[in-house]
DNA sequence: TCTTGGGTTCGAGAATCATCGAACTATCGG
DNA sequence: CCGATAGTTCGATGATTCTCGAACCCAAGA
């Protein structure tokens, strides 16, 4: 498990990528599941219990790469944050009203 | 040229539809330029403008399955506008922050 | 009515994305 | 160390989606 997975930065995060990867219902549900706070990947069942943990991984994935979510090593733990403030700078409201729908 | 294509009717708007229609760059470019008022078809070239017609006809058919704008015939032309009312009043301030950002 | 201009639909191939098992990695407890 | 736990990565298969040519459709002139 590398300790260390790419995130973009704050200004790389392109907007197409965001809403691509909120599209998705699963993907759509973790975020909201993540707005009330950061989150224990073990602890994040928003979606299916009985996923394949690689299904759920590549979740993960699909939203750190886009920006949406943080995903850092925690001992041998993982802890998933939203990054509600750099969503906010780079495109204001769009979070707030995509989790309030 | 069928009269009229189908809609979805304001209640039956996905948000997941919505955030993938508007995933794609020039899908986006098409709301973006229908913000300031309805269009012709073939006045809209928020796009390539050499783009085979099937291609800009499917992307206007993935914008209005989602519910992001209207394609109504207008004699033998194509009037679309954003339905900013219906999405406004389904998911409010949604379209705002994604035209602006 | 015949033709033209503007768009849709169909069909096929390419590209992308989803799903999941299996192998791998890293951390902690004993 | 050893085993168990938590998660990532890889590889393959299947499902969507994209792209575009070709055929079709319809309204409006000439």
């Amino acid at each position: 498990m590398p300790g260390e997975l790419p995130h973009p930065d704050r200004s790389e995060i392109q907007l197409t990528d965001v809403l691509f990867a909120l599209s998705d219902p699963e993907r759509l549900a973790i975020a909201r599941q993540l707005a009330d706070g950061p989150l224990d990947m073990a602890a994040c069942h928003a979606t299916d219990p009985n996923l394949p943990k690689s299904t759920k991984s590549h979740f993960m994935k699909v939203l750190r790469e886009a920006g949406v979510i943080r995903n850092e090593a925690n001992g041998r733990r993982r802890m998933l944050t939203l990054r509600r403030d750099d969503l906010d700078a780079r495109f204001p409201g769009l979070l707030e009203s995509v989790l309030r729908a």
